[in-house]
DNA sequence: TCTGGGGTCCTCTGCCCT
DNA sequence: TCTGAGGGCAGAGGACCC
């Protein structure tokens, strides 16, 4: 190599746009399709199905009729009256997900997983293998597809948020004839990429949603073009200081945001919208058990515990509520769990009802290898639940119910019970693992009142 | 005919301690 | 002994994302 080509090949290297966003196109609809082909070409909603529902993921022909995701499914219903509507079943879509996680690390470690559908990557130390930025974009584009049958989109650019908005322009479009293909992949050279981004409606940036946009209207802007000329002095006083500074950035296209993986998550949840308002505090308390049992599970079958437990409750009339309380140590078990929210729960006036009940964990440690076999695992789907219900007597310990959610309400987490709580954790997930998850669920009545020696456990 | 679920991050407020 | 300032932390809520 003389000295000529050395040179040649420095630039190349610091021109390559190191920054792709990959997302899945229509992703649950056309992991429903590889399950059940006659949903091909087809409207398709995905979403709950249920009174109170919304849409998570339509195809572009649902599109093409008005449907978009989060608007309730009843709705969507009504526009699109032709349309089959599947009831999302996200521990499928979790497995297509992992499938094509494992493409994006046969490329480079550094990947952003975002959600189950998207993802960051940084390829700046991928040429010497796959080539270009561009070239790894098609070569992710046709793995990705031969390995799960499904389609995406990939932006390519120097930074996270012009790559994000540069999958979207590489997406499929939805016009009045019907869903028309996209570009597959989108580059946005550097020369290009102000002029690309000012052209957008500033709602097309990350962190402007509607609170945000009401907001810059007021101080007519409506372009990410108008945003990056509005001296920053304003637009503090219109969206505060963290919030306008960045966006500032973001708008004249400086994000120097890195790609990094994914550690271990902030928070673990569960809530639900119940299909009608519940006032019945017996009802309530049975679901926290329920909610806490979810949550529980989750947090055991990846090695995790944490120590904020946060109830949340909607009221009928939408406004929301919060309660939180953290213990001195990391739990994981649900009995403990459920303690914690009854007690929270208890700080909340229910008299008018509540819509929606959640549990969420932060804090979050890791404490042990996951649980071998996790709840929605392998087991879970394939083996048949028996036929009759069952009820089981668990001898995972001796001490006294009474006594036991007496020190749960004292401090969980720090009792003598850790013990009995870790052997019945895992004596709950060998049997989901093994007969699925609904075959075994707490007894809201057993935690609540069981005497010694009564407690049961049994669907 | 209404408005999901699972997350993250930021801001404000109140409390405790020095 | 009382009071105020300031830091750290927890709790509550808002906004946003897919």
């Amino acid at each position: 190599m003389n000295g000529d080509q050395r040179v040649e090949l420095a630039v190349a290297v610091t021109d390559e746009l190191p920054i792709l966003h990959v997302d899945m196109d229509a992703f649950y609809v056309e992991v429903e399709r590889k399950r059940d082909p006659a949903l091909v070409g087809r409207p398709v909603i995905v979403g709950g199905s249920g009174r109170r529902g919304v849409v998570a993921s339509a195809s572009y022909e649902a599109r093409a009729s008005g449907v978009h995701a989060a608007m309730p499914t009843a709705r969507a219903r009504r526009l699109c009256p032709d349309a089959v509507v599947v009831t999302s079943d996200f521990s499928g879509y979790a497995e297509a997900s992992v499938a094509i996680a494992e493409v994006f690390e046969s490329v480079t470690p550094h990947v952003e997983p975002i959600a189950l559908d998207e993802a960051f990557l940084d390829v700046s130390g991928a040429h010497r293998l796959f080539g270009s930025s561009p070239e790894i974009a098609w070569h992710l584009r046709s793995a990705v597809r031969e390995a799960t049958g499904l389609d995406c989109s990939v932006g390519v650019a120097s930074n996270k948020t012009l790559a994000k908005l540069a999958s979207v322009a590489a997406k499929p479009t939805v016009g009045r004839s019907g869903p028309r293909p996209g570009l597959g992949v989108r580059i946005v050279e550097r020369a290009e990429q102000l002029d690309f981004l000012w052209a957008h409606r500033v709602e097309a940036l990350w962190g402007v949603g509607p609170v945000t946009l009401g907001r810059l209207h007021d101080i007519d802007v409506f372009s990410v073009g108008d945003l990056a000329a509005v001296p920053i002095e304003r637009l503090v006083t219109a969206i505060g200081s963290a919030h306008g500074t960045h966006l500032s950035a973001l708008a004249n296209g400086i994000d120097d945001r890195p790609v990094h993986p994914g550690g271990i998550p902030r928070s673990v949840s569960h809530e639900e919208t119940f299909d009608v308002d519940v006032r019945d505090p017996d009802r309530i308390r049975g679901e926290t058990v329920r909610l806490a049992d979810a949550v529980a599970s989750r947090l055991r079958a990846n090695g995790l515990a944490g120590r904020t437990v946060t109830v949340k409750v909607k009221y009928p009339d939408f406004s929301l509520r919060t309660r939180a309380h953290t213990l001195a140590g990391p739990v994981q078990t649900p009995r403990i769990l459920a303690g914690a929210a009854h007690a929270l729960i208890a700080k909340l006036d229910l008299s008018s009802g509540i819509r929606l009940l959640g549990i969420a964990v932060s804090n979050i440690s890791e404490t042990s290898a996951p649980a071998a076999r996790s709840e929605a695992g392998d087991g879970a789907d394939t083996l048949p639940a028996p036929r009759g219900q069952l009820q089981l007597e668990l001898d995972v310990g001796r001490r006294s119910a009474a006594a036991s959610d007496a020190a749960a309400d004292a401090e969980p987490g720090l009792t003598g019970d850790a013990e009995v709580d870790r052997r019945l954790g895992d004596a709950l997930d060998a049997i989901r693992g093994r007969f699925g998850r609904a075959v075994i669920s707490h007894g809201a009545a057993g935690l609540r009142d069981g005497a010694p020696g009564e407690r049961r456990w049994g669907r």
